[in-house]
DNA sequence: CGGACGAAACGACCCACAAATCGTG
DNA sequence: CTCACGATTTGTGGGTCGTTTCGTC
Protein backbone atom coordinates (compact mmCIF):
# COMPACT_ATOMS: atom_id res chain seq x y z
CA UNK A 1 0.00 0.00 0.00
CA UNK A 2 1.80 3.24 -0.83
CA UNK A 3 1.20 6.35 -2.50
CA UNK A 4 1.19 5.25 -5.87
CA UNK A 5 -2.03 3.50 -8.30
CA UNK A 6 -1.58 -0.31 -7.33
CA UNK A 7 -2.17 -1.09 -10.56
CA UNK A 8 -0.36 1.45 -12.93
CA UNK A 9 2.14 2.39 -10.49
CA UNK A 10 2.66 5.88 -11.42
CA UNK A 11 -0.36 8.07 -10.68
CA UNK A 12 -1.88 9.13 -7.45
CA UNK A 13 -4.35 6.19 -6.22
CA UNK A 14 -7.88 7.94 -5.40
CA UNK A 15 -10.01 5.40 -4.56
CA UNK A 16 -10.01 2.29 -2.74
CA UNK A 17 -11.61 -1.12 -4.09
CA UNK A 18 -12.43 -3.39 -1.05
CA UNK A 19 -12.82 -6.72 -2.69
CA UNK A 20 -9.52 -5.86 -4.48
CA UNK A 21 -7.75 -4.19 -1.18
CA UNK A 22 -6.55 -2.41 -4.08
CA UNK A 23 -5.74 1.42 -3.90
CA UNK A 24 -6.27 2.55 -7.97
CA UNK A 25 -6.48 5.90 -9.94
CA UNK A 26 -9.87 6.72 -11.08
CA UNK A 27 -8.34 5.31 -14.55
CA UNK A 28 -7.08 2.54 -13.52
CA UNK A 29 -10.32 1.73 -11.65
CA UNK A 30 -11.96 2.01 -14.27
CA UNK A 31 -10.26 0.03 -16.45
CA UNK A 32 -9.91 -2.76 -13.98
CA UNK A 33 -13.33 -3.13 -12.85
CA UNK A 34 -14.84 -2.87 -16.33
CA UNK A 35 -13.02 -5.73 -17.15
CA UNK A 36 -16.01 -8.10 -16.47
CA UNK A 37 -19.07 -8.92 -14.54
CA UNK A 38 -17.91 -9.75 -11.85
CA UNK A 39 -15.35 -7.01 -11.07
CA UNK A 40 -18.02 -4.55 -11.64
CA UNK A 41 -19.52 -5.52 -8.82
CA UNK A 42 -16.61 -4.29 -6.32
CA UNK A 43 -17.82 -1.94 -3.92
CA UNK A 44 -15.27 1.44 -4.18
CA UNK A 45 -14.91 4.11 -2.18
CA UNK A 46 -12.86 7.19 -1.34
CA UNK A 47 -9.15 6.34 -0.36
CA UNK A 48 -8.17 7.64 2.53
CA UNK A 49 -6.11 11.04 2.11
CA UNK A 50 -4.32 10.73 5.28
CA UNK A 51 -3.05 7.24 5.40
CA UNK A 52 -3.29 6.78 1.94
CA UNK A 53 -3.90 3.19 2.93
CA UNK A 54 -7.47 2.57 3.83
CA UNK A 55 -10.78 3.31 2.36
CA UNK A 56 -11.99 6.14 3.56
CA UNK A 57 -15.19 6.33 6.00
CA UNK A 58 -16.07 10.00 7.18
CA UNK A 59 -15.44 13.33 4.81
CA UNK A 60 -14.49 16.02 7.06
CA UNK A 61 -16.18 19.17 5.76
CA UNK A 62 -13.75 21.36 7.67
CA UNK A 63 -10.37 19.85 6.60
CA UNK A 64 -11.84 19.14 3.31
CA UNK A 65 -9.99 15.25 3.69
CA UNK A 66 -11.81 11.86 3.66
CA UNK A 67 -10.72 9.77 6.42
CA UNK A 68 -10.85 6.14 7.33
CA UNK A 69 -11.70 5.20 10.33
CA UNK A 70 -8.14 5.06 12.31
CA UNK A 71 -7.39 8.88 10.70
CA UNK A 72 -10.90 9.96 11.66
CA UNK A 73 -10.43 8.81 15.40
CA UNK A 74 -6.81 9.97 15.67
CA UNK A 75 -7.99 13.16 14.42
CA UNK A 76 -11.09 13.43 15.82
CA UNK A 77 -11.82 10.89 18.17
CA UNK A 78 -9.85 12.23 21.08
CA UNK A 79 -10.00 15.55 20.61
CA UNK A 80 -13.03 17.59 22.60
CA UNK A 81 -13.20 19.83 19.73
CA UNK A 82 -14.73 16.76 17.53
CA UNK A 83 -17.84 18.33 18.70
CA UNK A 84 -16.54 21.12 16.05
CA UNK A 85 -16.03 18.67 12.97
CA UNK A 86 -18.62 18.29 10.63
CA UNK A 87 -18.37 15.09 8.77
CA UNK A 88 -19.94 13.16 6.14
CA UNK A 89 -20.25 9.58 5.46
CA UNK A 90 -18.68 8.39 2.27
CA UNK A 91 -20.80 6.24 0.11
CA UNK A 92 -19.35 3.42 -2.35
CA UNK A 93 -20.22 2.87 -5.42
CA UNK A 94 -20.16 0.24 -8.28
CA UNK A 95 -20.12 -0.64 -11.51
CA UNK A 96 -18.39 2.42 -13.61
CA UNK A 97 -20.08 5.47 -13.30
CA UNK A 98 -19.15 8.37 -15.02
CA UNK A 99 -17.39 11.80 -13.51
CA UNK A 100 -21.13 13.33 -13.70
CA UNK A 101 -22.33 10.68 -11.61
CA UNK A 102 -19.42 10.58 -9.17
CA UNK A 103 -19.84 13.62 -8.57
CA UNK A 104 -23.14 13.60 -7.90
CA UNK A 105 -21.81 10.57 -5.48
CA UNK A 106 -19.10 12.86 -3.94
CA UNK A 107 -19.68 16.14 -4.76
CA UNK A 108 -16.77 17.25 -2.21
CA UNK A 109 -14.76 15.20 -4.54
CA UNK A 110 -14.23 17.47 -7.41
CA UNK A 111 -14.32 20.40 -5.21
CA UNK A 112 -11.02 18.89 -3.59
CA UNK A 113 -7.89 20.29 -5.18
CA UNK A 114 -5.72 17.21 -5.25
CA UNK A 115 -7.54 14.77 -7.24
CA UNK A 116 -8.82 15.38 -10.70
CA UNK A 117 -5.65 17.28 -12.08
CA UNK A 118 -4.31 14.59 -14.24
CA UNK A 119 -5.36 12.73 -17.10
CA UNK A 120 -6.26 10.12 -15.48
CA UNK A 121 -8.80 11.24 -14.31
CA UNK A 122 -9.55 13.62 -16.94
CA UNK A 123 -10.98 9.54 -18.60
CA UNK A 124 -13.43 10.14 -16.62
CA UNK A 125 -15.22 11.81 -19.14
CA UNK A 126 -15.24 9.32 -21.39
CA UNK A 127 -16.66 6.83 -18.98
CA UNK A 128 -19.88 4.95 -19.69
CA UNK A 129 -21.66 3.29 -17.63
CA UNK A 130 -22.76 0.05 -18.19
CA UNK A 131 -24.06 -0.54 -15.00
CA UNK A 132 -26.06 2.07 -14.12
CA UNK A 133 -27.93 0.76 -11.54
CA UNK A 134 -25.63 -1.53 -11.01
CA UNK A 135 -26.25 -3.07 -7.54
CA UNK A 136 -23.78 -4.23 -5.20
CA UNK A 137 -23.46 -7.47 -3.54
CA UNK A 138 -24.32 -5.02 -0.52
CA UNK A 139 -27.03 -2.73 0.31
CA UNK A 140 -30.76 -4.21 0.76
CA UNK A 141 -32.14 -2.11 -2.09
CA UNK A 142 -29.37 -1.58 -3.89
CA UNK A 143 -26.30 0.33 -3.41
CA UNK A 144 -26.66 1.94 -6.35
CA UNK A 145 -25.35 5.52 -7.69
CA UNK A 146 -28.66 6.65 -8.41
CA UNK A 147 -29.79 5.56 -4.98
CA UNK A 148 -27.24 7.78 -3.46
CA UNK A 149 -27.86 10.19 -5.59
CA UNK A 150 -31.14 11.08 -3.37
CA UNK A 151 -29.35 11.83 -0.70
CA UNK A 152 -26.96 13.65 -2.90
CA UNK A 153 -24.31 11.99 -2.28
CA UNK A 154 -23.62 12.15 1.51
CA UNK A 155 -25.00 10.96 4.35
CA UNK A 156 -24.89 13.54 6.55
CA UNK A 157 -23.79 12.80 10.06
CA UNK A 158 -23.30 15.20 12.37
CA UNK A 159 -22.01 15.25 15.80
CA UNK A 160 -25.54 15.25 17.70
CA UNK A 161 -26.18 11.71 18.45
CA UNK A 162 -29.43 12.18 18.50
CA UNK A 163 -29.50 12.95 15.13
CA UNK A 164 -30.80 10.47 12.96
CA UNK A 165 -28.37 8.06 14.88
CA UNK A 166 -29.89 5.45 13.18
CA UNK A 167 -30.43 6.73 9.86
CA UNK A 168 -27.56 4.67 8.60
CA UNK A 169 -29.19 1.59 9.54
CA UNK A 170 -32.86 1.72 7.68
CA UNK A 171 -33.25 -0.48 4.60
CA UNK A 172 -32.05 1.95 2.50
CA UNK A 173 -28.45 2.64 4.12
CA UNK A 174 -25.29 1.99 1.88
CA UNK A 175 -22.61 -0.47 2.65
CA UNK A 176 -20.29 1.82 4.69
CA UNK A 177 -23.47 3.06 6.87
CA UNK A 178 -23.66 -0.71 7.84
CA UNK A 179 -20.04 -0.96 8.34
CA UNK A 180 -19.82 1.92 10.38
CA UNK A 181 -22.62 3.26 12.20
CA UNK A 182 -22.52 7.09 12.30
CA UNK A 183 -22.83 6.92 16.33
CA UNK A 184 -19.42 5.18 16.19
CA UNK A 185 -18.25 7.50 13.93
CA UNK A 186 -18.79 10.69 16.22
CA UNK A 187 -19.80 9.58 19.45
CA UNK A 188 -17.34 11.54 21.66
CA UNK A 189 -14.03 9.59 22.79
CA UNK A 190 -14.74 8.54 26.82
CA UNK A 191 -18.45 9.15 26.67
CA UNK A 192 -20.66 6.55 27.56
CA UNK A 193 -23.96 7.13 26.42
CA UNK A 194 -26.19 5.11 28.57
CA UNK A 195 -29.27 6.70 27.35
CA UNK A 196 -28.26 4.60 24.20
CA UNK A 197 -30.32 1.64 23.59
CA UNK A 198 -28.70 -1.97 23.81
CA UNK A 199 -29.26 -2.55 20.02
CA UNK A 200 -26.80 -2.05 17.04
CA UNK A 201 -29.70 -1.07 14.98
CA UNK A 202 -31.73 0.82 16.48
CA UNK A 203 -34.38 0.61 13.84
CA UNK A 204 -33.87 -2.56 12.72
CA UNK A 205 -35.93 -4.13 15.56
CA UNK A 206 -32.82 -6.65 16.67
CA UNK A 207 -33.26 -7.89 19.92
CA UNK A 208 -31.16 -6.82 22.64
CA UNK A 209 -27.54 -7.30 23.24
CA UNK A 210 -26.89 -7.27 26.59
CA UNK A 211 -23.71 -9.71 27.93
CA UNK A 212 -25.32 -13.26 27.81
CA UNK A 213 -26.57 -12.39 24.42
CA UNK A 214 -22.58 -11.62 23.60
CA UNK A 215 -21.77 -14.89 24.63
CA UNK A 216 -24.93 -17.23 24.33
CA UNK A 217 -26.74 -15.76 21.00
CA UNK A 218 -24.09 -14.28 19.48
CA UNK A 219 -20.98 -16.74 19.88
CA UNK A 220 -20.19 -18.02 16.27
CA UNK A 221 -19.93 -21.21 17.65
CA UNK A 222 -23.65 -21.64 18.17
CA UNK A 223 -24.03 -21.03 14.61
CA UNK A 224 -21.37 -22.08 12.20
CA UNK A 225 -20.45 -25.20 14.28
CA UNK A 226 -23.81 -26.33 13.58
CA UNK A 227 -23.57 -26.17 10.00
CA UNK A 228 -23.79 -29.55 8.28
CA UNK A 229 -22.19 -28.11 5.03
CA UNK A 230 -21.01 -25.39 3.25
CA UNK A 231 -23.59 -25.35 1.21
CA UNK A 232 -26.39 -24.40 3.84
CA UNK A 233 -24.02 -21.13 4.28
CA UNK A 234 -24.08 -19.96 1.38
CA UNK A 235 -27.29 -21.64 0.16
CA UNK A 236 -30.74 -19.88 0.02
CA UNK A 237 -32.44 -20.73 2.97
CA UNK A 238 -29.52 -19.46 4.82
CA UNK A 239 -31.04 -21.27 7.72
CA UNK A 240 -27.96 -20.93 10.39
CA UNK A 241 -26.59 -17.88 9.24
CA UNK A 242 -30.03 -16.12 9.90
CA UNK A 243 -28.94 -16.46 13.59
CA UNK A 244 -26.30 -14.55 12.90
CA UNK A 245 -27.37 -11.93 10.84
CA UNK A 246 -30.17 -11.50 13.51
CA UNK A 247 -28.15 -11.06 16.30
CA UNK A 248 -24.92 -8.99 14.69
CA UNK A 249 -27.64 -6.92 12.76
CA UNK A 250 -26.29 -7.35 9.42
CA UNK A 251 -29.30 -9.51 7.94
CA UNK A 252 -30.14 -7.03 5.47
CA UNK A 253 -26.24 -6.93 4.34
CA UNK A 254 -26.64 -10.26 2.83
CA UNK A 255 -29.95 -11.36 2.76
CA UNK A 256 -30.34 -9.35 -0.99
CA UNK A 257 -27.46 -10.61 -2.25
CA UNK A 258 -28.29 -11.82 -5.38
CA UNK A 259 -25.03 -13.41 -6.32
CA UNK A 260 -24.51 -15.74 -9.02
CA UNK A 261 -23.17 -19.04 -8.39
CA UNK A 262 -20.23 -18.36 -11.07
CA UNK A 263 -19.13 -15.21 -8.30
CA UNK A 264 -19.37 -17.14 -5.45
CA UNK A 265 -15.69 -16.51 -5.01
CA UNK A 266 -17.11 -12.84 -3.89
CA UNK A 267 -19.41 -14.62 -2.15
CA UNK A 268 -16.96 -15.66 0.47
CA UNK A 269 -15.77 -12.19 0.30
CA UNK A 270 -18.72 -11.01 1.62
CA UNK A 271 -19.43 -13.12 3.81
CA UNK A 272 -15.93 -12.60 5.63
CA UNK A 273 -16.37 -8.52 5.50
CA UNK A 274 -20.37 -8.96 6.51
CA UNK A 275 -19.47 -11.39 9.28
CA UNK A 276 -16.60 -9.57 11.05
CA UNK A 277 -18.41 -6.48 10.50
CA UNK A 278 -21.44 -7.44 11.99
CA UNK A 279 -19.79 -8.57 14.85
CA UNK A 280 -17.75 -5.78 15.92
CA UNK A 281 -21.07 -3.63 15.56
CA UNK A 282 -22.56 -5.65 18.00
CA UNK A 283 -20.10 -5.79 20.51
CA UNK A 284 -19.48 -2.08 20.28
CA UNK A 285 -22.92 -1.59 21.95
CA UNK A 286 -22.04 -3.89 24.12
CA UNK A 287 -19.28 -2.38 25.07
CA UNK A 288 -20.72 1.19 25.18
CA UNK A 289 -23.04 0.18 27.63
CA UNK A 290 -21.07 -1.15 30.38
CA UNK A 291 -19.02 -4.02 28.78
CA UNK A 292 -15.35 -2.92 30.05
CA UNK A 293 -12.73 -2.73 27.38
CA UNK A 294 -10.30 -4.37 29.81
CA UNK A 295 -12.47 -6.99 30.12
CA UNK A 296 -12.84 -7.78 26.29
CA UNK A 297 -9.39 -7.08 25.26
CA UNK A 298 -6.69 -7.44 27.80
CA UNK A 299 -7.23 -10.18 29.79
CA UNK A 300 -5.91 -13.76 29.20
CA UNK A 301 -9.60 -14.69 29.27
CA UNK A 302 -10.44 -12.03 26.96
CA UNK A 303 -10.16 -14.79 23.97
CA UNK A 304 -13.40 -15.21 24.64
CA UNK A 305 -14.38 -12.37 23.08
CA UNK A 306 -12.15 -11.88 20.27
CA UNK A 307 -12.29 -14.91 19.28
CA UNK A 308 -15.80 -15.09 18.88
CA UNK A 309 -15.02 -12.09 15.99
CA UNK A 310 -11.86 -14.86 15.33
CA UNK A 311 -14.68 -17.17 14.81
CA UNK A 312 -16.86 -15.69 12.38
CA UNK A 313 -14.32 -14.34 10.18
CA UNK A 314 -12.16 -17.67 9.96
CA UNK A 315 -15.34 -19.91 10.01
CA UNK A 316 -17.24 -17.44 6.98
CA UNK A 317 -14.16 -16.81 5.37
CA UNK A 318 -13.71 -20.18 3.55
CA UNK A 319 -10.37 -19.44 2.49
CA UNK A 320 -8.16 -19.39 6.27
CA UNK A 321 -7.32 -23.30 6.09
CA UNK A 322 -5.95 -22.75 9.64
CA UNK A 323 -9.00 -21.26 10.68
CA UNK A 324 -7.34 -18.31 12.79
CA UNK A 325 -6.75 -15.13 11.45
CA UNK A 326 -4.32 -12.41 11.48
CA UNK A 327 -4.59 -8.97 12.71
CA UNK A 328 -4.36 -7.88 8.46
CA UNK A 329 -7.21 -10.00 8.31
CA UNK A 330 -9.22 -8.10 9.78
CA UNK A 331 -7.93 -4.77 8.25
CA UNK A 332 -9.02 -6.80 4.99
CA UNK A 333 -12.59 -7.72 5.96
CA UNK A 334 -13.16 -4.11 6.73
CA UNK A 335 -13.49 -4.92 10.19
CA UNK A 336 -11.93 -2.19 12.46
CA UNK A 337 -8.59 -2.67 13.27
CA UNK A 338 -9.61 -0.55 16.46
CA UNK A 339 -9.77 -4.00 17.40
CA UNK A 340 -7.21 -5.41 17.75
CA UNK A 341 -5.50 -2.20 19.38
CA UNK A 342 -6.86 -2.47 22.31
CA UNK A 343 -8.90 0.69 22.19
CA UNK A 344 -11.87 0.64 20.12
CA UNK A 345 -13.29 4.40 19.59
CA UNK A 346 -16.61 3.57 20.36
CA UNK A 347 -15.67 1.87 24.28
CA UNK A 348 -13.18 4.25 25.79
CA UNK A 349 -11.09 2.73 28.65
CA UNK A 350 -12.79 1.76 32.13
CA UNK A 351 -11.15 -0.55 34.62
CA UNK A 352 -14.80 -2.08 35.85
CA UNK A 353 -14.67 -5.85 34.64
CA UNK A 354 -18.29 -5.99 34.23
CA UNK A 355 -18.54 -9.70 33.21
CA UNK A 356 -18.95 -11.93 35.53
CA UNK A 357 -16.29 -14.67 35.86
CA UNK A 358 -18.40 -17.75 35.79
CA UNK A 359 -20.53 -16.24 32.44
CA UNK A 360 -17.20 -16.18 31.20
CA UNK A 361 -15.48 -19.66 32.14
CA UNK A 362 -18.50 -20.80 30.76
CA UNK A 363 -17.98 -19.22 27.72
CA UNK A 364 -14.40 -21.03 27.42
CA UNK A 365 -16.07 -23.88 28.51
CA UNK A 366 -18.08 -23.98 25.78
CA UNK A 367 -15.64 -22.21 23.41
CA UNK A 368 -13.08 -25.57 23.91
CA UNK A 369 -15.67 -27.98 23.53
CA UNK A 370 -16.21 -26.88 20.16
CA UNK A 371 -12.93 -26.24 18.88
CA UNK A 372 -12.29 -29.21 17.85
CA UNK A 373 -15.19 -29.44 15.37
CA UNK A 374 -14.95 -26.49 14.06
CA UNK A 375 -11.91 -26.48 11.67
CA UNK A 376 -13.65 -29.57 10.47
CA UNK A 377 -16.55 -27.92 9.78
CA UNK A 378 -14.74 -25.19 7.97
CA UNK A 379 -12.27 -27.21 6.20
CA UNK A 380 -15.35 -29.31 4.72
CA UNK A 381 -16.53 -25.99 3.48
CA UNK A 382 -13.32 -24.72 1.78
CA UNK A 383 -13.09 -28.14 0.03
CA UNK A 384 -16.44 -27.64 -1.51
CA UNK A 385 -15.86 -24.24 -1.88
CA UNK A 386 -13.33 -22.90 -3.88
CA UNK A 387 -12.71 -25.18 -6.29
CA UNK A 388 -15.85 -24.20 -7.79
CA UNK A 389 -15.26 -20.55 -6.82
CA UNK A 390 -11.52 -20.29 -8.69
CA UNK A 391 -10.92 -18.38 -11.60
CA UNK A 392 -7.42 -18.00 -13.53
CA UNK A 393 -6.42 -15.11 -14.24
CA UNK A 394 -6.67 -15.60 -17.93
CA UNK A 395 -10.28 -17.16 -17.27
CA UNK A 396 -11.24 -13.85 -15.65
CA UNK A 397 -9.44 -11.52 -17.58
CA UNK A 398 -6.99 -10.31 -15.09
CA UNK A 399 -5.20 -11.01 -12.05
CA UNK A 400 -6.78 -10.89 -8.10
CA UNK A 401 -4.60 -8.77 -6.50
CA UNK A 402 -6.49 -9.08 -3.28
CA UNK A 403 -4.98 -12.45 -2.69
CA UNK A 404 -3.55 -11.26 0.82
CA UNK A 405 -7.36 -10.93 1.81
CA UNK A 406 -7.52 -14.85 1.46
CA UNK A 407 -4.25 -16.51 2.19
CA UNK A 408 -5.28 -20.14 1.16
CA UNK A 409 -7.04 -18.82 -1.94
CA UNK A 410 -6.26 -20.79 -5.41
CA UNK A 411 -4.98 -18.36 -7.52
CA UNK A 412 -4.88 -20.98 -10.63
CA UNK A 413 -7.41 -23.33 -11.04
CA UNK A 414 -4.91 -25.23 -13.73
CA UNK A 415 -2.46 -25.20 -11.52
CA UNK A 416 -4.86 -26.45 -8.67
CA UNK A 417 -6.22 -29.26 -11.20
CA UNK A 418 -2.52 -30.17 -11.77
CA UNK A 419 -1.50 -30.35 -8.44
CA UNK A 420 -4.71 -32.48 -7.55
CA UNK A 421 -3.97 -35.30 -9.59
CA UNK A 422 0.40 -35.37 -9.61
CA UNK A 423 1.53 -38.26 -8.56
CA UNK A 424 3.25 -38.44 -4.91
CA UNK A 425 5.14 -40.02 -2.90
CA UNK A 426 4.76 -39.10 1.01
CA UNK A 427 2.85 -35.98 0.05
CA UNK A 428 5.79 -34.73 -2.52
CA UNK A 429 5.67 -34.61 -5.79
CA UNK A 430 7.42 -37.11 -8.21
CA UNK A 431 8.61 -37.18 -11.76
CA UNK A 432 6.96 -38.19 -14.20
CA UNK A 433 7.27 -42.14 -14.27
CA UNK A 434 8.55 -42.63 -11.10
CA UNK A 435 7.35 -44.85 -8.87
CA UNK A 436 5.01 -43.37 -6.44
CA UNK A 437 2.70 -44.46 -3.23
CA UNK A 438 -0.28 -41.75 -4.42
CA UNK A 439 -2.16 -41.55 -7.45
CA UNK A 440 -4.91 -39.36 -6.85
CA UNK A 441 -7.08 -40.25 -9.80
CA UNK A 442 -7.21 -43.60 -8.18
CA UNK A 443 -6.42 -43.34 -4.61
CA UNK A 444 -4.66 -46.84 -4.77
CA UNK A 445 -1.20 -47.72 -3.19
CA UNK A 446 0.89 -48.75 -6.37
CA UNK A 447 3.88 -50.42 -4.87
C1' DC B 1 1.39 -25.28 43.25
C1' DG B 2 4.78 -26.46 39.95
C1' DG B 3 7.29 -29.78 37.13
C1' DA B 4 7.20 -33.81 34.00
C1' DC B 5 5.16 -36.19 30.47
C1' DG B 6 2.18 -37.43 26.58
C1' DA B 7 -1.25 -36.04 23.22
C1' DA B 8 -2.93 -32.87 20.12
C1' DA B 9 -2.55 -28.94 17.28
C1' DC B 10 -0.10 -26.10 14.32
C1' DG B 11 2.94 -24.37 10.79
C1' DA B 12 6.90 -24.86 7.78
C1' DC B 13 8.91 -27.51 4.45
C1' DC B 14 9.54 -30.51 0.45
C1' DC B 15 8.74 -32.19 -4.14
C1' DA B 16 7.74 -31.69 -9.92
C1' DC B 17 6.32 -29.00 -13.38
C1' DA B 18 3.12 -26.09 -16.13
C1' DA B 19 1.98 -21.45 -16.22
C1' DA B 20 3.13 -16.83 -15.47
C1' DT B 21 6.45 -13.35 -15.47
C1' DC B 22 10.64 -11.10 -16.68
C1' DG B 23 14.53 -9.80 -19.50
C1' DT B 24 16.86 -9.47 -23.83
C1' DG B 25 17.57 -9.08 -28.73
C1' DC C 1 7.43 0.31 -30.40
C1' DT C 2 6.20 -4.43 -31.01
C1' DC C 3 7.15 -9.13 -31.15
C1' DA C 4 9.55 -13.49 -30.26
C1' DC C 5 12.09 -16.32 -27.43
C1' DG C 6 14.64 -18.06 -23.53
C1' DA C 7 15.35 -17.75 -18.57
C1' DT C 8 13.47 -17.26 -14.21
C1' DT C 9 9.84 -17.25 -10.88
C1' DT C 10 5.46 -18.69 -9.14
C1' DG C 11 2.03 -21.70 -7.40
C1' DT C 12 -0.26 -25.99 -6.50
C1' DG C 13 -1.45 -30.24 -2.60
C1' DG C 14 -0.35 -34.23 0.60
C1' DG C 15 2.72 -36.02 3.83
C1' DT C 16 6.39 -35.36 7.19
C1' DC C 17 8.67 -33.23 10.91
C1' DG C 18 9.72 -29.90 14.49
C1' DT C 19 7.66 -26.75 17.63
C1' DT C 20 4.05 -25.12 20.55
C1' DT C 21 0.01 -25.67 23.33
C1' DC C 22 -2.88 -28.15 26.30
C1' DG C 23 -4.28 -31.58 29.65
C1' DT C 24 -3.24 -34.98 33.11
C1' DC C 25 -0.67 -36.94 36.81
Amino acid sequence: MGYNCDFCGHQRPVVYCRSDAACLCLSCDRNVHSANALSRRHSRTLLCERCNSQPALVRCTEERVSLCENCDWIGHGTSTSNLTYKRQTINCYSGCPSSAELSSLWPFFWQSPSPGESTCEKELGLMSITENIETTSWGPTGNTVSQNKNSAGVAEVNNDNNADMGSGWDGSSSILELRSPPQALDQPAGVTDTSLPKVSCPQTKRPSLCEDDLYDDFNMDEIDLNLDNYEELFGVALNHSEELFENGGIDSLFRTNDLSAADSDCRGAVAAEGSSVGLVNAIQPACSNGASADSVMSNKTDSVLCFTGRQAHSSLSFSGLTGESSGADYQDCGASSMLLMGEPPWCPPCTENSFQSSTRSNAVMRYKEKKKTRNLVTIHAIEGFHVTAVLSSKECGFAFPSLHMFEKRVRYASRKARADVRKRVKGRFVKAGDAYDYDPLNQTQSF
